[in-house]
DNA sequence: CATGCTTCTGTGAGCGTTCACAGTAGAGAA
DNA sequence: TTCTCTACTGTGAACGCTCACAGAAGCATG
């Protein structure tokens, strides 16, 4: 007379089951679940021995009631869904995430706000508690869901400096003058001298702080700002192909070039071997970001190394803390030049 | 003296504030949350307004504590990294689902099971019954994870035919031998007779249904079937060029490739290339998927359109569904030749 | 007038936890 | 002995919701 018949679901034990399988009560099997201060090793051992019997989990439901947290985070990503389905890098952090996560046994949720619709929808679900704190990506600008986030309370890190200072918003980010300050000396290292560069959107501070590097190194090494040499993109793959298309057309003796995402640096790629240049002969091409993009391209892309394990560690880290009652916190890692074949 | 300053977080107000607030009971309130069955006009627009004016959200988890749903589902991807990284059709899938599933107010908790010890740890926190349902991705083969979540009566829904259709699953597929068929008549449309084909992993019933596909049009046409002329891939990148190789090598006067996915037809793209083959005029190519990548392509793919935003909204009624209660199903979507520059 | 039906409403109980508090036992100090 | 302190344990009361049930009101039927 069971009910745990295939397909039927029977009613799990609850914490009532395991303490009085162990012979104890409700709040030591509480304490033992919660972390095992002020309990017995007795206690402690009777209680795991019933949990395991029972094959106990922990309704998270009833837990949440009464302390208030869900125990779960949202992934937010406010970007149009194209760049979502054509940057792999999304796909790089949505795995670290999910990874850091997992080893603090937290859920994500993974949202996606491709429309200022969905963007109000969700920045409702989070306002109203549904999660305890937001893993932020958004490169784009003016986007006023950060500062909407924080100024409802929620503990909110984002990926890559947020535009608006204003409130204090944590955020994890790599060091994006220094990385382009290697990639551009390690261009002027193999002999280059007309050294053009395809920036990210400079309403971006990691769009201009890439610019920012490449400015400083030519200047340490003497060499001239040509403002033919640049050209903006949004770090989409056209935009880089486009850019690079400009490029050719001010200034044709450009033997090397700085491209500020490995997106637009297949773009580059593109543009060049229409335009019958030889890469990395005629034209060093160097990207950024370390994309898995980077491997896929041919020749093989030259690109500075987010690290993204890294990042998505700190920023699970930092969000957890800011839970905790720390406060907001910036980190800023460090990049590496990973050499390839196209320069 | 209120405690809503900035940063702090008021206490939110719950059924009760918005019954007395309304001058009616919990129990009415509720019941207009729930659909507003057997509440008068009356009743229903002065707990609206008490809502609005209150701001009320319910509090999911006092809810799912006692009605034993979690009003969440889980996305689940049993995949290496390296193909969730490169493959842009999951996220294709991702945003649809989400959106799909947002409809509903449901939430999406990602789950990624790269390795063995993920897909444990995750089979655990489902057959907890922490999520309602799951969304499936699993193309590749000998996939326990499927009966082993349906043997523990979770609600399932597969995307594409799963292995072991022992116990009975629900799965969303589009129909890969009808797309193959058009891919290969389209071909041979073109004039062209010697028609190679790089197949997907051969353990999966979709790599099986696009190779026959391609059989069937071969022999309606009265060609004889060429061994020389197939190979067999994963469908990733790095499969389709390696594929290509092969089949330059066993059969040169190769003048058409079906490639079964639009990854693999990129790989086919640059060895086609580096063979100094043109395309189309030398070999024609064509794809299958209609994944972003079909359109970043140079030439741009002709491929067979599998219809993501019906499979993965399919996937979710189905699956909420069978949540509710209905047996299994199976469905099954037209697919749609797009003929793009490489046929 | 009683009876039944339909439509609507309020109330108590309880979902499975955690938390605060009260209490017990044992050790050591006065 | 008595007291204090520490280490541990049990208990009742929430948390905010839904559900079952009891009942009221209105209306038609016998």
């Amino acid at each position: 007379m069971t009910m745990n018949a295939a397909g039927g679901r029977r009613r799990p034990p609850t914490i009532h089951d395991v303490a009085r399988e162990a012979g104890v009560s409700r709040g030591t099997v509480s304490r033992v679940l919660n972390g095992g201060h002020y309990v017995s090793p007795a206690a402690q051992e009777a209680v795991n021995a019933a949990i395991r019997r029972t094959g106990y989990v922990v309704n998270r439901h009833a837990r949440s009631l009464i302390t208030g947290r869900s125990d779960s985070i949202g992934f937010l990503l406010t970007e149009p869904q194209e760049r979502f389905f054509e940057d792999p890098n999304f796909n790089v952090l949505l795995r670290g995430c999910t990874q850091a996560l997992a080893a603090h046994d937290i859920p994500l949720l993974l949202m996606l706000a491709g429309t200022e619709d969905e963007r109000r929808r969700i920045t409702r679900y989070i306002t109203a508690g549904h999660v305890d704190g937001v893993l932020l990506v958004s490169s784009h600008s003016g986007d006023p869901v950060a500062e909407q986030l924080r100024g409802a309370g929620v503990p909110l890190v984002a990926c890559g400096k947020p535009i608006g200072l204003g409130s204090k918003v944590s955020y994890v980010a790599a060091d994006d003058r220094d990385g382009a300050r290697d990639m551009v000396r390690h261009l002027l290292s193999l002999g280059r001298r007309r050294v053009g560069m395809v920036t990210g959107p400079l309403d971006t501070p990691g769009g201009v702080e890439r610019l920012a590097g490449y400015k400083e190194v030519l200047a340490e090494a003497g060499l001239d700002f040509d403002e033919r040499l640049v050209v903006s993109g949004d770090y989409s793959r056209a935009s880089g192909e486009a850019g690079a298309e400009r490029l050719l057309a001010q200034a044709a003796d450009v033997d090397a070039v700085f491209v500020a995402s490995d997106l637009m640096a297949q773009g580059v790629l593109a543009a060049l071997q229409r335009a019958g240049r030889r890469v990395p002969e005629d034209v060093a091409v160097g990207g950024f970001d370390d994309s898995p993009a980077a491997l896929a391209s041919r020749p093989e892309l030259t690109t500075i190394r987010q690290p993204w394990d890294r990042i998505s560690a700190e920023m699970v880290r930092v969000l957890l803390a800011q839970i905790g009652g720390e406060d907001p916190a910036a980190v800023i890692l460090p990049t590496e030049l990973v050499k390839r074949e196209s320069t």
